[in-house]
DNA sequence: GTCTATAGGGAGATAGAC
DNA sequence: GTCTATCTCCCTATAGAC
């Protein structure tokens, strides 16, 4: 990655391993981790396996690609809404994450829905370390019971709507339902 | 199951049987369905991979065996919903899933969760009836299309909560908090 | 109702040519 | 960077004895 040789690619620089990644997404997504075999990813790009694993050592290393442009997308998240206040940093974070799942669909629902995903996460201190600072933006300082038990149920929520076929609607709209609705969901009568 | 000769049965009838589906149940919660042999689930029982074979013919007919407590379930709660007022009805639905949520955690979290699963779902009929009614009890008639993002946020939530490791707190609280969770996400500001 | 044994295929992964 | 070929292992499912 560091120096290329001069000579023209026809495949340019990562653009094979790009185009992997969303393959893989795209079947994962579609049919879970464990569902999905490296000849179906193979097949879906139109080459062999072995070319796979030209580029990935194992399967976990794919796995861990496709969900890593989230993860960074959770920290520009976090990272932008730390210096606001802590109103404006709750708004933010929920405008962050309904604009990441509906942007990442597919990716964004399998990293809370898929087992083995979930598996190889739970061990990846990156992802938790964002996960960790989203839920404290979210929570406050001092959180009840009450909006630790709102804030499972909106993050599974949020995080799950990209599983669905489609939400209809103007983009706009279900963009703005969404941040109402996990709003609402986070807001606990009494504050 | 109609005619059972009268020799006394050392395991009583249905009890493999339902303990095969508890013992599937748990894996598919932890590895997905996917990610679980007929093996692993032989070795849970302390059997055989054929002594499995000999209570379900296919792998598929246990993961719908696992399904069928909670479809029954869904049925349930919109039958008892069914008589009810519309506002009544909406929180008796809502207490019913989240019951259901915390029950049924592992298998009701698959169900919305894996993609076998799903997939299996998707074509069954009887499934996708209960979601139905239980959609239209939750959303009422004219359902504005804030009130149908807002369910399917809701949805994922609710369906959601069973994954996660174990939410702290007396039942009776974490009852009382998705509950209160979910129907502040279901009802729009403005109705 | 449980076992041993095995068929038949697909999985992840590796070696080495081009 | 892609290929063919192959290894080893595990998968679902079946056959038939006890």
């Amino acid at each position: 990655m560091a120096t290329e040789s001069a000579t023209r690619a026809r495949a340019p620089r990562g653009q094979g391993r790009a185009r992997l990644i969303e393959a893989a997404g795209d079947l994962f997504a579609e049919q879970g981790v464990s569902g999905t075999s490296l000849q179906s990813i193979a097949d879906r790009l139109g080459v062999t396996k072995a070319a796979v694993y030209h580029q990935f050592a194992t399967k976990d290393e794919i796995v861990m690609a496709v969900a890593e442009p989230v993860i960074t997308r959770l920290a520009v998240i976090a990272d932008s809404a730390a210096s606001m206040s802590e109103e404006n940093a709750r708004l933010a974070v929920v405008e962050g994450l309904v604009d990441l799942a509906l942007a990442e669909r597919g990716t964004a629902a399998i990293m809370r829905r898929d087992p083995t995903m979930a598996q190889l996460l739970d061990s990846h201190a990156p992802y938790l370390e964002q996960i960790a600072r989203i839920d404290a933006l979210l929570l406050g300082p001092d959180p009840s019971p009450e909006q630790r038990i709102a804030l499972a149920f909106a993050g599974g929520g949020i995080m799950s709507i990209g599983a669905l076929p489609v939400l209809d609607g103007r983009p706009e709209d279900v963009r703005a339902g969404l941040v109402a609705a996990m709003t609402r969901a986070l807001t606990p009568a009494a504050v």
